[in-house]
DNA sequence: CTAGACTTTGACATCGATGTGAGAGTCAAG
DNA sequence: CTTGACTCTCACATCGATGTCAAAGTCTAG
């Protein structure tokens, strides 16, 4: 598919994607025209690009992280080597910003809570 | 407590405090010499600022907040009218946040997982 | 009184993902 | 051939919290 469908199936703007091809996060073949040609694969991996970006990873990282993802699924544990390091941290950042979501979620509630009383 | 001192306590740069000040979300005495004073509740009010912007809200938003905090912990249910709509947008979007997290951190468990096998 | 630590205001920079627009090329349908 | 929808690249703007620096005023210990 282009890159106008592929924006369409996965809500995501066409100068994002074309920014994620820029960050080697999305490696699009192209045609004899230049025109930039998705696989059905790609919305998947757009799905995850999306994740991990609200998650607050930046798009070097993810750039790191995707190729792993693409096997672990399927068993195939790819050779993702020393930037298990760099995993861990982002997992428990991750964790830390969970926790703090919460507490933040259960501050709003008490508020919401006694104010609709 | 001059800003120092709050600095310290709560680990956030002087330069964000005067910021949230400007924003309306601390409102420190000022002594002759032009000096901030804060109170120690503002130790407080400071992590619930933390909380709140790291939770996604912007200052705006958290000004409007912020004065309802400090009476539902007491029981004093403060008139806290229409920004009730706000609040619930604000708390169905960190579920989504919390969800997206959640996700994510499975997503690098997995590839952690897989990798250190 | 003086030195040094602290504070003030104000301005400017940054960061990274995201929005937007212009000018030009591609292509399929009529 | 022509039109309209699509795409390309490139450049510039934005947003909001945060960092940093400069010049000047305040205060306290010696």
């Amino acid at each position: 598919m282009r890159i106008g469908e592929l924006a369409r199936r996965t809500g995501v703007n066409q100068r994002l994607l074309r920014y994620y091809e820029e960050q080697g996060l999305l490696r699009p073949v192209r045609r004899p025209s230049g025109y930039r040609e998705y696989g059905d694969a790609d919305v998947e991996q757009v799905r995850r690009i999306r994740t991990l970006l609200a998650a607050g990873l930046n798009t070097t990282t993810i750039a790191d992280v995707l190729p792993c993802t693409a096997d672990t699924g399927n068993g195939l544990a790819a050779a993702c080597p020393d930037l298990l390091t760099d995993l861990r941290r982002e997992r428990d950042r991750i964790s830390r910003s969970i926790a703090e979501l919460h507490t933040a979620r259960t501050m709003l509630d008490a508020i919401i809570e006694a104010t609709s009383h």
